[in-house]
DNA sequence: TCATACTGAATGAATGTTCAACAAATGATG
DNA sequence: CATCATTTGTTGAACATTCATTCAGTATGA
């Protein structure tokens, strides 16, 4: 239900527009691009700056000129600071979103393969890589203090959570465990939370190989009848 | 080795200064305080500032005022904003740090009982409490992009990680498990780092109660012999 | 020629820092 | 003890800087 869903807006349409954003530094200044393209022109400038500046610093200019444009273009096409760092926001949660969701889709009908799928989907290039979580991780440290950014923050979110849950719970009964499905969901879901923590601070000791393989360790201990 | 560790700066020492500066509202103002108790006063009004209001929006005003100070008093005593957040970061370092390496003195020899006492510290409502998780997430957001703060950001060090890798190899050997220590360590730090992330954005369904249990699930389908 | 996209200088607000003046403690002196 | 001098802590106004926002003007495509 936070995710926007406009016609224009389904991930291939995206990936295109991203394409066109990525290559075509060439046709950037005076006019040559639609309204979509610059927008998103606009987000991918601000989530490099997240990543290299931080929050604090990320500025106006800094994101202009990261886009290459003008200083008062973001006020053209998101009308204040605020509402742009909403958008970028909007943005990395609507891809990590479809990213699990395609997941889920293409592990078919094995609840086990299904939640492997998912745990790997985390750490996956195109949503786990050091631009990405430096942009998410400042956005989450300010997350608390602004009542707009709670929704978004959480990257995963209460169906998420829920997916976990019933997943759990079904492999509960094939591998007559014992643990408490919402307690071992939410053990989970930290875990791999936990992980992409280690890989945002980038402390170099924790690779995204070692995160996986600690997030399989974590499988093959709670589920051994299915992963062990 | 990132600790300071000043004669006047044990853990007991700092008890009756936490102390002297949350009592004695009345003797705030004019020249009645010590350096010392003044700064830590300081760095109290700066963990405030930043659970309300968050990183970018901590001011040295806000810190002033907090504190029933004048504007002009970080600077005398830190000389800049940025010196404070620092002492402010080493504090709160200092604080963990000292937390969990006395609730392993407290555990005694039993290896088993030792990471269930780490695990426990980690809940506890000294550390663990909304005004310092607020704080540290705050902190986190910003750590990537500044050099100074990484060090001291991760809480956790690389110490602290080796304390688990040696409890996870003795439990190992009289468990008779197959994980690798190292991994398996991983695994169970980052899943404590990743509740205390839930804890911090306060989404109110997970409570210290709930991470609490998770922590435990984790430990049962870890090291069954020892906590099933 | 008309609407739309864009520019960049001007503006004003917010905020970290400085500093001269002031006050309280401490120490020296008789 | 009393007085004065010096050091140390504190204040708040002034200053400089940074930055988001505005907007009058320009360029572009339809």
């Amino acid at each position: 239900m936070l995710e926007t869903v406009t016609p224009m807006k389904t991930s291939e349409a995206r990936d295109i527009l991203t394409e066109t954003v990525r290559k075509g530094d060439a046709e950037k200044r005076g006019r040559k691009a639609s309204k979509e393209v610059r927008q998103l022109q606009l987000i991918e400038a601000t989530i490099d700056s997240l990543a290299k500046r931080g929050y604090a610093e990320t500025t106006m200019a800094d994101v202009a000129d990261g886009a290459g444009l003008s200083r008062g273009i973001v006020n053209f096409h998101f009308e204040s600071k605020e509402k742009l760092l909403i958008a970028t926001l909007q943005h990395m949660y609507d891809e990590y979103s479809a990213h699990w969701r395609a997941s889920l889709q293409k592990a078919g009908d094995d609840p086990a393969r299904q939640l492997q799928q998912l745990v790997w989907a985390d750490f996956d290039r195109s949503i786990c890589n050091k631009r990405k979580l430096a942009a998410w991780l400042a956005f989450w440290g300010e997350a608390k203090s602004r009542p707009t950014y709670q929704a978004l923050s959480s990257s995963r979110d209460a169906y998420y959570q829920q997916v976990f849950i019933d997943l759990c719970t079904t492999l509960k009964e094939s591998g007559s465990y014992t643990y408490d499905p919402p307690v071992m969901a939410l053990s989970l879901s930290a875990m791999l939370e936990g992980l992409w923590l280690r890989l945002m601070m980038g402390t170099e000791d924790t690779t995204r190989e070692t995160a996986l393989q600690a997030a399989n360790a974590f499988l093959a201990a709670a589920f051994p009848k299915h992963y062990g």
